[in-house]
DNA sequence: CGACTTTTTGACCTAATTCAACTAATGTGG
DNA sequence: CCACATTAGTTGAATTAGGTCAAAAAGTCG
């Protein structure tokens, strides 16, 4: 682990799980993917709880989740926040503000996230000449706005249980994705809050939900841990069907 | 208007809410413009109801809405509705199908509506050679994106009442955007039971809502119609900002 | 005019919220 | 390493927003 704000070599240093995230779309050839990785800037350290862009910004640059959580959010003006959706490393933050002048929401981290950032000329040049990872940067927006829909539904027509139930689902997939889970198990830093803030529910039900979920056995969570026994009973349970995350070979994640 | 499946001649009849949407996000060069127009295949007659494209279909041809309302939705395992967005006169349908092969949710027509018909070709011509286009294509999509966001923000944190004037604004401001408003007044061919299934709501608590929000004078709606009598009225109620429909001059508006 | 769909209303029920207190955890400085 | 402060998680009791069921009005349309 590096002290904030150290530069670091690009070539080790940078987890390949935004590697593994771009080929889950489509087969990269080796030299678009050397390229970008010669492309990354700064890599610095980002302790929990800080916005790495906020609502009205003009961003100057991409970032990259290479380590850690973070999520998207707003707050509305009662004071009430809404989460729109966590990125995981390989994520890319701001892909839009290439085109979009502001930011139209906010990034915090949730837990301490090692970030790396790409110049905006890095995208006008993918954007320009490089047609394939140009083609993988669009898909992983439309995968973004696929997430929000299922989410939408989520919220509009499932029940506490089921929905919370679905976003563990939804995260366990992403985390096989990336390759950082073990059998059931995988990190995941949220508080309760958080996901109340997510799910549309109070903290006081959200807490409640996830007594029974873990008294019916589905899931156990333990200091930032998450832990699924069963991922079948569990997407059953939730109605979750992976199709919308449009990753390869999903069935043998 | 005309028959069902009849080809009209694109220049006359194309309705111009689809340029004054691409313009209202970026200048497009006049003869930008004109090749897309000329770009339009068939333009088709639908009746309300039916589905323009379905979930699991590898669609063929981008679809642009030119007289109508349609919207985005999907169905749960357990029967349930969700819709996702309402497409207006000059949206796009199904951009991202150039890029993911399937559709994983489906668009039905909720009136009669004509609809232009763009080939993949087109699309991919655009993306190509056409980077001004391609940008304002690229722009759409975030929108829809950051509409999405705000949707989700409507049913995880405000009140029954509220998303639903919420709601209104949001159309109010599209509607207006390609000119189909008159003082507060525009088409809207909603039943409340489509209501219920974007509000994530029962149609009885839509209707007693509607009741209380037509008794506060703040909506009325007759006969496929509704009459926003106090825009800023309404707008203050919902907690309705602008800012993510991305458009430009939105004061003006 | 019927047949059908949509809207409206009433009575009752329940999932989720609010408020409030209490119990872990986690962290911090001495 | 402990005392204290702070944040996060748990539980109970009372309340409410919204759901369900059912039936009556009111439109819509061939």
């Amino acid at each position: 682990m590096t002290v904030f704000g150290r530069n670091e070599e690009a070539g080790q240093a940078v987890s390949n799980a935004f590697i593994s995230k771009l080929q889950a779309f489509e087969a990269l050839r080796e030299d678009d993917l050397e390229w970008l990785m010669s492309m990354i800037g700064r890599v610095k350290v980002v302790g929990a709880d800080q916005d790495l862009i906020r609502q009205g910004d003009n961003p100057e640059a991409v970032h990259v989740i290479l380590e850690g959580f973070a999520a998207r959010y707003k707050l509305t003006s009662r004071g009430r926040r809404q989460i729109f959706g966590y990125l995981i490393p390989g994520d890319f933050c701001d892909l839009h503000v290439a085109l979009l002048k502001t930011m139209d929401h906010s990034i915090a981290t949730l837990s301490r996230c090692r970030v790396a950032t790409l110049s905006p000329e890095t995208i006008i040049e993918i954007t320009d000449r490089r047609p394939a990872l140009s083609r993988a940067l669009w898909m992983t927006c439309l995968v973004d706005e696929a997430t929000l829909r299922e989410w939408l539904l989520n919220l509009g027509q499932r029940s506490a249980k089921e929905r919370i139930a679905h976003l563990f689902c939804e995260l366990h997939v992403r985390m096989k994705a990336v390759d950082l889970t073990t059998d059931g198990y995988f990190e995941l830093p949220l508080t309760q809050q958080e996901l109340s803030d997510t799910m549309g529910l109070s903290v006081v039900h959200v807490n409640r939900s996830l007594k029974e979920l873990r008294d019916a056995g589905l899931v156990s969570m333990s200091n930032e841990q998450i832990a699924i026994p069963n991922v079948e009973r569990l997407k059953q349970f939730s109605g979750f069907d992976p199709t919308y995350l449009h990753l390869r070979a999903v069935n043998s994640l």
